[in-house]
DNA sequence: GTTAGCACTCAACACCATCGAGTGCTAACG
DNA sequence: CGTTAGCACTCGATGGTGTTGAGTGCTAAC
């Protein structure tokens, strides 16, 4: 048995019904719905082969249909018309970034409010990967007896720093210049090609061996624990709203999953491309969220780095216009970070 | 009519057994504890006479009694007997926070982890206010034209940065120099107290007044916005494996107000002291948190500025292990905090 | 091929009786 | 006189029952 056009706008009229009810819905609605000119009996006889075909399922014997995974597979695929945001919308929307007061990170966290405030959705953004950023300066600062805090900055203006400890015999003015060595021989070059720099200046120097070695150190430890705090959430309690996590316990998982952003890096886990990635319910490798879709698009800063802004709702998430938003949203973010270039 | 020594028993007992079980608490109930040697006809008559009192109420006629917010504050003034934490717990506590890379922001997230999953309600740690630090070191550092990143970083370790404009004649080594007379003049300087440096500087500088100009503004707009980044949340969801909790309005309202930064801070606002404090529903200040209650410490940073940490539960928390815990966690973070100076 | 009609199913809801935890009161007890 | 046993009473919780109505599948007529 194959789609006809008439299975695919029965389909696409349930899915549709579906994402604004949270109802099962039965073939007299479908019938009533303008631009559908067939009699319940008809849909209930298409209804019933789309449930063959697994698109559809019924919760109980006298209940109405429901759509499946693969349902919104076929959704997202094929049958979706794309709707623009109004322009205003975008206006609102882009206002609320630019307006933070600039910081990088402030403007992932408006970023973040944005997008869970439009889809009342949970959102999320991962801050790009440290790797790929380009060293603008180094600074090594005192901070007490045989410790001084080493602060990295990059191109796209992201600040990074920890605490190391130096030899004794160093005062400001030896930080100061050492600071200025290393920002003359690291700058421009990426975060993760920063080892074999250093493995030279470890030849040359004559001194300062071992305050090199645990600038290294830092760096590295630095690059591959992939920072906590570089996962955002935004609107963690939207989704409490909706009828799919009325029981408690549900909700609790949920949250739950959200407190570890390790779980969230893994689930908004991209290919390279900067295409819109849609998965629907067990599409995603983490099995605590299942029954939700995760929609995925990446931003740019600087040259070559990206990082991650995605949505996490329901499976009958309102795909149409979180995909519309996630699309602006991730310009918009390209943009204001791309200003610091 | 007085609480006897009997009433306080009874009462104690009552207390103890509703933070335990979340039911109302019967007089069968409290007649076969351990220690109370009465039948459940004198509890009875007890139990009446507390509820003339206001330190009891009844759900419905034929409900067991349940502590008033009252019998909470008499209860954490004088009859709870404190219990201290076992020689291990602290071992364990105190090593989640030192284990973290060792970056201020890092330790009081893992505090904060560390506090919600000690008690099991959500925690909250507000940053110390950055007017009460001292600077230590300021540097600029060109990240595109007429852009620069000015760092602040403060005896506590903790780096501030914001973008700032700058002339477009000054190249990275102007830059540079410009730093050095910064650090040099505000070193030591409560953040505070800035203005006055800095009025001096612009009066002395032949040069550079613009860009002096436009970093007493960066600094002072930073003072004042106290910042959100500051307030950091842990076991938001912790509160949702309570009965109190069951219903899921309830449960978004609360993860609501967690949301807003804002509110956090206006709940856990103190007094200067180092005091530990005790608001039992009605007595915070935010009305969609008046069936909670607030238990809040400081924590010490450097010289002459705190922090606050607190818990945030149901009005019928554990009281004695949410004390003992705050109080180990208030010190083991001024400790870790202070290595800095 | 489409649709009206009809019997059938089943969750949701309201209703009701029962149960039991807990109370207040009274009277008896040491 | 304080304490306690006994008892009638209250009321939420629990579980069973009947009703309702949305929705289906099937059949027969259009």
């Amino acid at each position: 048995m194959q789609l006809d056009e008439r299975k695919f706008l029965i389909l696409q009229a349930i899915i549709d019904d579906y994402i604004m009810t949270a109802m099962p819905v039965g073939s007299r609605t479908i019938s009533r719905k303008s631009g559908v000119g067939y009699s319940p009996a008809t849909i209930r006889n298409e209804m019933s082969d789309l449930e063959e075909l697994g698109y559809l399922a019924q919760p109980h014997t006298s209940a109405g249909r429901v759509p499946s995974n693969k349902a919104y597979r076929l959704y997202v695929d094929h049958l979706m018309k794309s709707v623009k945001l109004s322009p205003d919308e975008r206006e609102r929307m882009h206002e609320h970034l630019v307006d933070k007061s600039k910081r990088v990170e402030g403007v992932i966290r408006a970023a973040a409010n944005v997008l869970s405030d439009a889809t009342k959705y949970t959102s999320v953004i991962v801050a790009p990967k440290l790797g790929t950023l380009k060293i603008k300066h180094v600074q090594l600062v005192p901070v007490a007896e045989r410790t001084a805090l080493m602060i990295i900055v990059t191109s796209a203006g992201i600040v990074k720093d920890t605490v190391i400890t130096i030899p004794d015999n160093l005062d400001a003015d030896d930080l100061y210049s050492i600071s200025r060595m290393l920002t003359q021989k690291l700058a421009d070059q990426p975060l993760e090609g920063v080892r074999q720099a250093f493995a030279e200046m470890l030849r040359d120097a004559s001194d300062n061996r071992r305050l090199l070695g645990d600038a290294l150190q830092v760096i590295e430890k630095r690059l591959e624990s992939e920072d906590q705090a570089d996962v955002i959430i935004g609107g963690s309690s939207n989704l409490l709203g909706y009828p799919e996590y009325a029981d408690v316990n549900k909700a609790r998982n949920f949250l739950a999953v959200l407190e570890s952003k390790e779980t969230i890096r893994r689930v908004l886990n991209r290919d390279g491309s900067m295409e819109i990635s849609i998965r629907i319910g067990p599409e995603n490798q983490v099995p605590e969220l299942n029954d939700c879709s995760i929609v995925s698009a990446s931003y740019r800063v600087g040259d070559h780095s990206n990082g991650t802004l995605g949505i996490i709702g329901p499976t009958r998430m309102n795909y149409n216009r979180v995909i519309s938003v996630l699309d602006f949203m991730g310009r918009a973010l390209s943009d204001v970070l791309s200003e610091y270039r």
